[in-house]
This record gives C-alpha cells, structure tokens and sequence, in this order.
DNA sequence: TTGAAAGCGCTAACAT
DNA sequence: ATGTTAGCGCTTTCAA
C-alpha cells in the first residue's frame, strides 16, 4: 500500500507538500505539484479514506444511509428509485441498512458510519434508537413515516381513503367492504379512517372488513368470501396487489363489482384497475434532496405532506 | 463527542484497558470490564469506525459495494432486491454506487471506500477501471454482464431468444417481426442471435426488425408501422414494456398476432402475455452470496449462466 | 490484569 | 512555496 510517505520520499518532498498536491490546494507551485502528481499515479497511489476522516474529524459527506425495511414492497421500491435518481444527479451515493431483525445493532452500525445523513423509509425504529440518531448529531429525514420533531415526508393517507370512498360511492355502490392488510400499521389505520369518514358523510357504511396476509392468492380466497356472502357491489383493497386477487376471483365468477386499489402499481393500469397513487418516487427523490442540503441553520420545514390522487382505469 | 480517553478518565483506567473491555477481549477483570462498560454507556459513547479501521489496518468487512447503472429498469430492481434480500440474511449492508457519466471519479470513490466487496451490475466498466478495482484485491462480481478473469453471472441470453423462437414457431406463426431497443447492448445481440438461429432452424426468417426507443408510446407506434405493413403474425419484443404497447394497438385494431415479451415483468402475467423469464432477483441473491463469502483462497467459479424459461401468458 | 507508548495515514497549523 | 510537527481515536505491542 503505497502511502503519501512514500510518495514524499520518491518525490523528494515533505508530507505537507504531497498532501496539498493531491487536495489540490492553491498554495503549491504547479510544478511541484505535477511531479508529485505523477509519481502518486506512478506507485498506485490510492487515499486511505479513514485516516482522511479521522484526521479532520469530519464527515464522509458523499455517502448518506438509507434505511430499509428489510422486506420490500413495490411502494418502498419507487421511493427507493427516486433516492436513487436524486442521488445520482448530484453525486452522492446511499449506504443501505437492512432494519431486519436486530435493530439496536443495525443503530449502532449506523451511528459508527459517520454518514452525510440519514433517510429512513418508513421503517418501525424505537424512539430510543432515534433519539441515539439525533444525539449523533446526523441528518435525518423520515419518508413515509411521520416523526414529531424530525424532517419528515408523510403521503396522506386519510385523504387517499377519502379519495377511495369518493370513488365508490360516485360510482354509486352500495355495499362496500374493504380487504386489507392483517399487519398492523398507521397508513392502514389513516387511510381506514379517511374512507370511513368519507363514507358516512355519504350515509353508507362498511358492510365488510377482512384482514388477510397480502398475497395473490389469499386475496382470491378473501374475495370468494367477501363477495359470496352476496350484495357487496364495491371493494377497497389495501394495496393493488390484493386487488388483482379479487378482481381475478371476480372475473372468474363473472360477478361485476367496483374495485379499488391503492399504490397504483405499474401493472394497473393495464388491467384496468383503479388505484390512489402515492408519490413515491418523488417522495424518495425530495427527501433525498433534502437530507443531501440541510445545514443545522436552515432545517427544512418538518411535515411534508404529499398528496394522493386516484388514477381511474381505463 | 465521546471517545475512550474520555472513559479512561471517568473509569480511572488506562486507554489500553477501555479498549479492551470494549472489544471483549479475554484479559481483563470482569469487574473492571463491567464498570468501563456502565461508563461507557453513560457517556453514550460510540466507537468512531474509521479510527478503528486506520488502527487495525483493516477492512470494514461488513460493507458491501453495488454499482448500479443510473437508470434502473424493472429488471435491475428485481436484481437488486435479491441482493438486498440475501444482506439482509447475513447482515451486511450495501453501498449503492450510481455509474453516472463520470466513471473515473467513482470508480476511485469506491477504491476508497475500503469495501468488503463490490457488486457490478450490468454497468459498462472500462477495464482499465476493472484493473484498478483488482488492484486494491477487492473481491469483485458481476452480474448480467460477462468478464473474462472474473466472477460473473450472466444470463443465458442466446437461450432465451431460442425459446422465444420456439414459442412462435410452435404456436404456427409463419411472418416473424423483432421489435427492439434502439440502444446497443450485448444483451440484445444475444437474444437475436438465439432466435434468429432458432428460427432457421424451423426454416424460418425474421420478416421484420424495428428499434425503438422503450416507451409504451413509440412502441405502440411501432406496432401500427410493422403490423400495417401485413401479414406479421409473431412479435417478439426486446422487453414486456415495449409487448405492452404493441398489445394495446393489437386489441384497438383487433388484430390477432402472437406475442412474446421478456423479463416476465410482474404486470405481464395478469395481462396474459407469455414472457421470457429471467432469473433477476436470484441472480442478485446468488450474487450476493457469492461476494460475502468468497475468500481469495478459494475463489469461486467464475461464469455462472443462469438459465430462463418462459412464463406463459394464461 | 493493567498502564504506557508507539503508531495507523492523513490534515492542518505553524515554522521557515 | 515548502518542510516539520502535532494530533485525530483507536488498537496493539511491551513492560510492569
């Protein structure tokens, strides 16, 4: 490993000298400086990184962590593309953490990164790995998940209920059931609300509620079930991913009944399938611009709320 | 900023003994082990990673790099989530490197990011790169690309073009047309070289080839300029995006061709479209696996072709 | 079992 | 413009 050392000795200069070179600072006279170039290129001459760090006890600055859950949905794979698209306009590269299992170690490791920042995608971290986050003093911008005190982007979900329950009921169903998902989450639980809340300002209620593992298949089952016990004329699913179950069921059986999905997944719309679409892919593209610019004297404004709006099949 | 001389001071131990405690050696008093740690944690100390790195000379081991084209189609998702899907296993991370226009500069960012590893998918790596990257002994491994002293996993494009040949040939189409990308790619040549070799086999001949730009829209152009022309009743088509396309002109005009797509795109089997299958995310998985664990001693095989089938529209 | 001290490769402040 | 030196936070001898 060749080391500015080495490149001092060959070069016939002293260490500060080769450092300025390579850093490219003003105070060096060209020529110097391009014998020390050429020789650094002549033995190979790579920076060690870590001991750049750690001797000016700053930051890597050009790598940002995104945290992921470890199981990823088509939703997180579109934010992820739009991290992806941002970073690479400006040059930054992301360090992706899988939050599986063992999240106090993954915080650790996290912390230890000396990280640009930090984006995390909607994963379910403790307050108390959080607060160790904020103690290290790292950006940290939030997608999809909402975080009082913290940068954070948050899709609507009530309104994307709202939205839904409009839909069916403009389409004049009426009885509706709804086939999500048996995990427990505060999008579901928003979006729940906003349809509910929706629906009884139009004097209907939910005649059905079936939570299922997200699944083609099960969703097929829940849909034979849901829709044999006769009536119901529209349907709100989770994600469009249950949605193609039931609509698979239902053009099996020849029955007709609204449906409804949410992510408007890329295969929606060639089937035909109404769907709210999130903004993923510029939720992730603005976070990651965001966490990439702050600076602890401007933060950006907490609480981004990004719209939802449905996308009717044709 | 907490660091182990701060300890030292509050334990009233030397630096020696804290690292020790720290790191779980053997040697020490479990007593006085046991009392650095409580200070530890009360000054919420967090080892600084590249201080630790410069001091063992060592590498970060737990980090692994992925380049990454910087436009991700579908295909690259599918590679990447079995990358992230077999990290997640075995608890590495990755660092996600977008291969932009300025490759040189990446490509030294990577040299010294001391990775434990580095994944190259797809991107077009000069070998110059390529050497450089050998230079620092990093462990290497392709994916969807093929390079000759190296660990790489390709898919069998050849093959893939044959079954698609056979797929319509054997459902009796008899005027054969190819619509593809308008871009270069060994990919690409591959795939026509299989089909067209297929395809004379069956005493056949490709009547048409179209490049495109991929997009629903120019490909649905396509299709009107190469199905007008008359008599096409087989489409084979460089990927499903650009099937989708030619598919939705073949239902406005009601015109019935046959048609095959490739990557098996997630919408595809609910459109009925059959489809070359790729083995993207294994490929990601099986890569993966493959740079965590390999060791230069025994290095594994190099080229591993991963073969495809196709998924037949229902 | 523990403390002291010598670096790891580099940058930045200080001399020259 | 250039050389010298003092650390950055940590690990690892080497003594004690």
């Amino acid at each position: 490993m060749t080391t500015i050392k080495d490149i001092a000795k060959a070069a016939g200069v002293g260490l500060g000298t080769v450092s300025r070179a390579l850093n490219g600072e003003p105070n060096i006279r060209p020529d110097t400086r391009d014998r020390i170039l050429t020789v650094a290129w002549k033995l190979g001459y790579r920076p060690n990184e870590a001991a750049r760090q750690l001797a000016r006890g700053g930051f890597s600055s050009t790598t940002i962590g995104v945290v992921l859950p470890s199981i990823i949905h088509p939703f997180y794979f579109e934010i992820l593309r739009g991290i992806h698209s941002a970073f690479s306009e400006i040059d930054k590269n992301m360090m992706v953490f899988n939050l599986g299992a063992y999240e106090e170690l993954v915080v650790g490791h996290i912390a230890k990164e000396n990280l640009a920042g930090i984006i995390v995608v909607a994963a379910g971290i403790s307050h108390d790995s959080l607060s160790h986050l904020n103690a290290q003093n790292t950006n940290v911008v939030f997608l999809d998940r909402h975080e009082d005190h913290a940068v954070s982007f948050w899709i609507d979900n009530m309104l994307g209920g709202s939205l839904a329950a409009k839909y069916l009921v403009s389409a004049g169903c009426g009885k509706i059931a709804y086939i999500g998902d048996s995990g427990e989450s505060q999008q579901q639980d928003d979006r729940l609300h906003g349809f509910r809340t929706e629906l009884s300002r139009a004097g209907k209620t939910l005649s059905n509620e079936t939570y299922i593992h997200i699944d083609e298949k099960t969703a097929y089952n829940a849909a034979a079930a849901v829709l044999q016990s006769g009536g119901i004329d529209g349907v709100f699913c989770f994600c469009d991913r249950i949605a193609y179950g039931v609509m698979q069921y239902m053009k099996e059986q020849s029955i007709s009944a609204r449906i409804i999905g949410y992510d408007d997944a890329p295969a929606s719309q060639y089937l035909g399938l109404s769907s709210v679409r999130q903004p993923a892919f510029e939720m992730g593209y603005d976070g990651a611009m965001t966490v990439a610019n702050y600076s602890k004297k401007d933060k950006p404004k907490s609480r981004v709320f990004l719209p939802v709006v449905v996308d009717r099949g044709s």
